[in-house]
DNA sequence: TCATCCTGCTAATGCGCATTAGCACTACGA
DNA sequence: TCGTAGTGCTAATGCGCATTAGCAGGATGA
């Protein structure tokens, strides 16, 4: 009774075996017996057996198959952020395209590990009854990842690939390069006139986050000592962006870079009910693209992560480090790819300067 | 060599056991024992199990755990249109996000099918490497599904859910109520005073598109039979929208239903490159939601059904079916979902007749 | 004093498959 | 005539776990 499903007992190679007349490792070698163990049974025998095989329906049980030491062609994809489906969905869905994309590509079926084991508010791998070793290898996601936690990934020799730049060394990954992207836009901004620069960004410590505020600070700094030091930089509260638009206000930049697309949208709005002109009286630039569900908001100038092929990457770079045959070298375990930007609307010259003050 | 993976072969119970100085059997009742089977076991020797198991860093291998009889709180999700990732995907973004939400809610993770096993143009769960045993349970979501795959997955005792509606006896689904949904907009329009009507549909035999047409003919049978017989349905060929552009203006309708929303989107740009005005010359009802990518079109009205909820049903009634405790009676394998409508801006009363011809 | 019951475990088995060692037999050359 | 090589298979084992029967030893009751 303890069964896993279905009324009737499934049908094994034994039953195979008996109907034709064989053993059940002959069963097994015509099934997926080497090119070596095959020239052993003639024609004949194996064929009868593959027709019993397509009579009965038979298929290899997947469970058995793992156990007995077969890969199965699975890969798993472990999502950190909790609120995976609802709240962050959005973001991840060209992420999970990319990656879908390529498992059909590779033959790979794919595990999401929507359950969710939130211990003391965070999500772990690590669980009693972590299904993770169903696959072979896995994929993991999330803005942040505890470097403890991937310690203990590279530690457990379980193959994995980071979608993210991760410092923690020994962890594979595929990354968008927002650092250079980040500095291309700031270049762009100061060729337009831009002096006075803020840089509105996730309260986070994710590599992401902190990527794209290098590229800001180094751009300016490389810029312009002076600019680099009156640039602002502002932790973002998704529940307050008043107090942010007030920061930002107070900050005097002529151009705001925004790290969450999110924010922008609502910095925006708070603009058009002050009565500030987007980008008349100030400049936005985005460091990411907005969700497609998100209409209305403007055609902001903006990066272009290519999330698509992120996830695309990732797997693929996964499949290789699965690959027996390969073995990659250290300096093939890390791939950066580069960063798109989008020319919108929102980034134009500052307003001529009003003289200082009044 | 053939090992699945990981350099290190994962600690066992057995090896716990040596640890603790028991046999591996109490490591297993320890882990999983029932009450009554753990009352045979003092709390010292227990506690000392688990001591050793979380030192250890143990965690049961899920696949010996799967093999052993116990189900792997795991859910198959197959998808038959081949096209999944890419073209698809966006029809599929909405279900499968309530489809995750609602495993997270129940603690499954999700099997993606994403490799594609297409065989003689179509897929199917069967094929000689199938995963989906891995699964405790799946769900079926695409426009068709033959007969004949539905019959053998009812046979095979296999538990699964079809998402949509199935003529196939003994198949368990949720399904949204096109029919109704579709006659209640026929209803709508015939109030505006429409008379002449036009249906086109997607060139499929799929239930769904059937359900359509049958709300949209049994609504016209019920308020007019000329108007039911002067009614014209028109297959669309994605490829060659103009062909059903000419059939629908020559048709004399002066409203026109279309079931697929990139139809609809199509048709409404060619009618602006003929200067005839939607809904001024001709009224549009869509019989399901556009999908969030395609911005540009029109606010049609329209039907919304609702797919995630769709999704999350769908899933909650197969983890019904899969629990043992619970026989659920026939007339609750199959359940079906309202569907809404949206007011949208493109249905009004069609043009005062300006008499009949020339 | 012996039968009975309880306690605290363990040995043994099976889940379905892959893999390896090796058996029985034939053919063939020397 | 024997040794060798090949042919056509099978028996046996293990993967890691869950489950069940049952054993050894002590306590308890009649």
């Amino acid at each position: 009774m303890t069964t896993t499903s279905g009324s009737k007992r499934r049908i094994t190679q034994r039953q195979i075996a008996q109907l034709a007349g064989v053993s059940q490792s002959t069963v097994s070698l015509v099934v997926n017996g080497k090119a070596e163990a095959l020239s052993r049974i003639p024609a004949a025998t194996r064929d009868r057996v593959l027709e019993v095989i397509r009579e009965a329906e038979y298929v290899a049980d997947p469970v058995a198959r793992s156990l007995a030491g077969h890969g199965n062609h699975l890969i798993g994809v472990f999502t950190y952020e909790p609120a995976f489906p609802t709240a962050s969905l959005d973001f991840y869905t060209s992420l999970l395209t990319g990656i879908e994309a390529e498992a059909e590509h590779l033959g790979y079926d794919l595990l999401l590990f929507t359950s969710a084991p939130v211990q003391e508010g965070k999500r772990s791998v690590f669980h009693p009854y972590s299904r993770i070793r169903l696959a072979d290898g896995c994929l993991l996601l999330g803005r942040e990842m505890e470097g403890e936690e991937l310690e203990r990934m590279v530690a457990s020799g379980f193959p994995f690939v980071a979608v993210g730049r991760r410092d923690t060394p020994g962890v594979p990954y595929v990354a968008v390069d927002y650092a250079a992207g980040t500095s291309a836009l700031v270049e762009r901004a100061w060729e337009h006139g831009h002096r006075d620069f803020a840089l509105l960004h996730v309260d986070s410590t994710g590599e992401s986050t902190r990527d794209r505020r290098t590229g800001f600070e180094d751009a300016l700094a490389r810029l312009d000592s002076a600019a680099a030091a009156r640039a602002t930089a502002i932790a973002v509260d998704p529940a307050d962006h008043a107090a942010a638009w007030a920061a930002l206000r107070s900050s005097g930049a002529t151009v705001a870079f925004i790290e969450a697309p999110a924010d922008a949208i609502a910095l925006h709005k708070l603009a058009g009910a002050e009565g500030v002109s987007i980008p008349d009286d100030l400049s936005f630039v985005v460091l990411a693209d907005p969700s497609r569900s998100r209409e209305g908001g403007p055609d902001f100038t903006r990066l272009s992560p290519p999330r698509a092929r992120l996830g695309a990457e990732s797997l693929a770079l996964l499949s290789r480090l699965l690959d027996p045959e390969l073995d990659v070298p250290e300096h093939q375990r890390r791939l950066t790819l580069d960063c798109a930007l989008t020319d919108g609307a929102t980034l134009v010259p500052p307003r001529p300067t009003t003289s200082a003050s009044a």
